[in-house]
DNA sequence: AAAGGTAGCAACCGCTCGATT
DNA sequence: AAATCGAGCGGTTGCTACCTT
């Protein structure tokens, strides 16, 4: 069935958003609350389509997005994450809730992938055939080759890693001003994902996001999209993997991850499954299960 | 100082999916 | 059942700032 464009295009304004854009839409979206995007251009005058407004907001102007540099731990959750679940950005943003997943895809396609590629080709000629789009671990030595070598402080990369935030991010932190009171009752992502969640007007737009899955939902959300349910282990298999992982106890937590990863690169060997991401959710989030704050203060792998 | 090249990122495009009418 | 809508997703584009020559 052909669907119609979401809007006629005709009269319809494109490109970068102006602050005065941003602030008819933050102050529309504080009366009435996200969604019902298809009455928003109508209902503010904004000559955009609905999407692009929907877009703005989920990918710039939410509270609770974290702007600027991503830290060396960040890289290394996307590093494992895109590792092990694929350009599946959306299920890797679920696990970074201050990160956007356009903003963790293009970190990956502009930061991350070349990185790899150049330290693949460094570290494991091996390495050299094989997509740097989709980096698998070959060993744990490897891997761990690549952990300690992607630490931007320990080899001089021409990389721009630590560009400034681009000055109109400054502008808008403007209009950000506008949500303050959305964000004043708590000072902890969580809490601000959790209150927004628990306003009843914010509901359709906030709970649905990906940012704030792991929060309203669980990481079983991206769990969901990233495996669609029919890449999942079975239960014995996510048992023996669990069971498996109780028996490092004692172990660093970037230990931990290493041997888990070891762990089910022989499961997956043996199995050629997909990888049951309820693994990757263990040893990602330990002891934490979720607690998205535990998750972004843990050391860096990297 | 100027021109050309490059990198980074915001935004768009096209598609799919689930819910609703 | 079909049509429509809202939302989500991944890939791509185009603008702009920065870098190099």
């Amino acid at each position: 069935m052909g669907r119609p464009p979401c809007c006629d295009k005709v009269g319809i304004k494109k490109g970068p958003w102006t602050p005065e854009e941003d602030i008819i839409l933050v102050s529309y979206i504080q009366e009435h609350g996200p969604g019902n995007w298809r009455s928003v251009p109508t209902s503010t005058g904004l000559l955009r389509c609905s999407k692009s407004c929907r877009l703005r907001w989920t990918n710039y102007l939410r509270p609770g997005i974290k702007r600027g540099n991503f830290t060396p731990h960040e890289e290394g959750m996307i590093i494992h994450l895109q590792a092990l679940l694929g350009n599946k950005w959306a299920a890797i943003a679920s696990y970074l809730p201050q990160r956007t997943d356009n903003d963790i895809k293009n970190y990956w396609n502009t930061h991350l992938k070349k990185k790899i590629k150049k330290l693949q080709s460094a570290f494991e000629p091996q390495f050299a055939s094989s997509d740097s789009s989709s980096y698998q671990y070959s060993s744990k030595s490897s891997s761990d080759k690549i952990c300690n070598n992607l630490d931007p402080s320990t080899h001089g990369s021409s990389l721009r890693l630590n560009q400034a935030a681009p000055t109109y991010a400054s502008s808008t932190e403007n209009i950000s001003r506008l949500l303050e009171g959305w964000m004043r009752s708590s000072s902890s992502p969580k809490m601000n994902a959790s209150k927004l969640h628990q306003n009843s007007s914010f509901d359709s737009s906030i709970g649905s996001s990906a940012v704030t899955a792991p929060l309203c939902h669980g990481p079983m959300k991206a769990e969901q999209e990233a495996g669609g349910g029919g890449n999942l282990a079975s239960n014995e298999e996510l048992e023996s993997i669990l069971s498996a992982e109780n028996m490092n106890g004692g172990l660093g937590w970037e230990r931990q991850a290493a041997a888990a990863i070891d762990d089910e690169k022989k499961r997956r060997s043996e199995t050629h499954h997909e990888p049951p991401l309820a693994f990757l959710e263990n040893w990602l989030l330990g002891e934490s299960g979720g607690q998205v704050e535990e998750i972004l203060e843990l050391p860096p792998l990297f």
